[in-house]
DNA sequence: CTGAAAGCGCTTACAG
DNA sequence: CTGAAAGCGCTTACAG
């Protein structure tokens, strides 16, 4: 969503609503069933023990009505709209995509359902997207990895409940759900080793990046405990993306730095470098094995089907959303974070000679 | 979503909403300005022509009391949520996932939200998802090409706006935004053509799918136009996902049948072929030359980067809400969808010898 | 141009 | 266990 220009309340005069036929309301089900409006109410939530008569004959009479209770009227008189809200980097993003998906799938039966906005990986938008949510009053934040700072996910914990995935925080009202990165980049390291790999080369994300950092530590650790040396200048920068990925194996060739293998911080520049190595005349994994992280749909095709880390995007969106509805009645999320997995596939192989 | 268990007025008792800090209302603006409540909400909807000097003052107290109207109250009073309900196929694919964003963006300005959620191309679902909306209060509904009758759309449309893509449709209230996959199909082909290619196999995709059946007339047409004879055996089913791309390779090989170029109904598949062919040996272009359609953003970092059809997904989102928003206002919606574009990359070339 | 009043469709103390 | 009543925060005819 675009900074400009945002006047939710100056939007100008629009056609008046159209007033569809009669919707049937909670009081036509209460007179219906010869009751007060407060008993539907409180069968309806669950809210209060009622005889057994009345709440049959009000099932009836909504069965009858084909009653479905108004959710903007349950939020404005109860305080809750049964909408959580979802702050993503991008959400088209493959590794997004399959988060939100776990969301939506873990809501849905709860009777909540879930308001996505992008955030375009950039604070102040992020920032625009949280007052945004808690302008259209959900019940409860999800953030998934982004440029929010810790402070103003605290902030926003003391009114309303916050799950965030990508960091480890600590507050009330708040819980945070974090994928083991730093293992995952020991795990991908040490494949390569196990390979018989001793000069890795190392893409590495943006810097700030909390993910691509541990991802960095991870390989370094691994080395580390391989005995082999670390050599800064097989490490070089990227940005998450494909491009980043191509120029990274470009600098690294020029470089002339000796490697026979390569990891990369994610997928997405595993594939640019697969494909900068392609132009070199440099077979994956013949010439050089390659090894990325997150295991997006598009991983398991490529040319040739890329070894890398599985990172459960859609089991996570499920747990954050599952954290989320625990938090809601009031419990302490107590879940597990799956542990990073090799998959092991074809783009990475014994060393030559 | 799950279609099954879902009760939303049946959820269990939840802990009291927690009624954060005094929010400030529309009565504080009203009262701090010295005005009434309907004078400020006229001046907010921009409903009626104010005063001058009233308006000054209302904005004054707005600015000070950092007032943000409460769009839950809004929905209820005034009938309209300013909200849009977007149907997907799926949401954790890289083609929505840029439609999607375009909707947010467009929305977004003229203070409306976009409400997602994903039939996972599947009717049944897909008509929940409807339901789900409708009950949610959506102002209109945006179908990003799916599953759905167009007799259901045209019902919806009856008392709500409607925008689908992926269909001609003509109904009141509803208006349709049609990429033309005919084109494209034919464009993908003649490159193939163009390229000294005769014999061009053709993987088609889901044949209940409009886009596939569209691309694959396409075809057709490319080849008769160009005076080759259309060979029932070069045609092969697939499924609009990778693995049915690599099938497809795979029984397009054993059936010996002999071809120099492969046009796949979309990306994904073309990445599935790609790899099938790899898996045989054969390179791309050098033996076969392939080209996909969509242009999904990981095929320009493929290896070899594809040369396909562009379809601007972000591009047609935006379209989508734009139309919407037309329709909002009571106006036809008049706008011009872009025609296919070849982009040509690097997995297509002149046929040898 | 601007108020007072009713109402949108529910929920929730408050009293039985 | 169950009603009557007030109220959630706005909008919108209805009267000036």
């Amino acid at each position: 969503m675009d900074m400009k220009n945002s006047t939710p309340h100056r939007s100008r005069a629009m056609a008046p609503p159209k007033r569809t036929a009669k919707v049937v309301t909670l009081d036509h089900v209460a007179e219906l069933a010869g009751v007060s409006p407060s008993t539907v109410s409180r069968i309806l939530n669950g809210t209060a023990v009622v005889s057994e008569s009345k709440k049959k004959s009000v099932e009836n009479a909504i069965a009858k009505l084909g009653f479905v209770p108004n959710p903007v009227a349950r939020g404005l008189a109860g305080g809750r709209t049964f909408s959580i809200g979802v702050v993503t980097g991008a959400i088209d993003s493959p590794f997004y995509g399959a988060a939100l998906r776990g969301v939506e799938d873990e809501l849905d039966p709860a009777g909540y359902n879930a308001l996505f906005v992008s955030g375009h990986w950039n604070e102040a938008v992020e920032t625009r997207c949280l007052e945004i949510l808690r302008g259209r009053r959900v019940d409860g934040i999800i953030a998934l990895t982004g440029r929010l700072s810790d402070q103003a996910l605290k902030t926003c914990a003391k009114s309303i409940p916050v799950v965030v995935t990508g960091r480890l925080l600590k507050a009330a009202g708040l819980f945070s759900l974090n994928f083991n990165n730093f293992e995952g980049g020991c795990l991908a390291t040490q494949h390569l080793i196990d390979l018989g790999h001793q000069r890795i080369a190392f893409i590495a994300g943006p810097p700030d990046h909390p993910d691509a950092n541990e991802r960095q530590r991870g390989y370094r650790a691994a080395l580390e405990a391989a005995g082999i040396n670390y050599e800064p200048g097989l490490t070089v920068a990227g940005a998450f993306h494909e491009v980043s990925g191509l120029l990274a194996v470009d600098r690294l060739l020029e470089s002339r730095q000796r490697f026979t293998a390569i990891f990369a911080a994610n997928d997405q520049m595993a594939a640019g470098a697969a494909l900068g190595l392609h132009r070199h005349s440099l077979r994956v994994p013949e010439d050089v094995s390659l090894v990325g992280f997150d295991d997006v749909p598009t991983s398991q095709y490529a040319t040739p089907p890329l070894t890398t880390i599985h990172q459960p995007a859609y089991h996570l969106g499920r747990l954050a959303a599952s954290a989320m509805l625990q938090l809601l009645v009031g419990d302490k999320p107590t879940l597990q974070v799956p542990s990073p997995v090799l998959i092991c596939r074809e783009s990475s192989r014994l060393r030559n000679g």
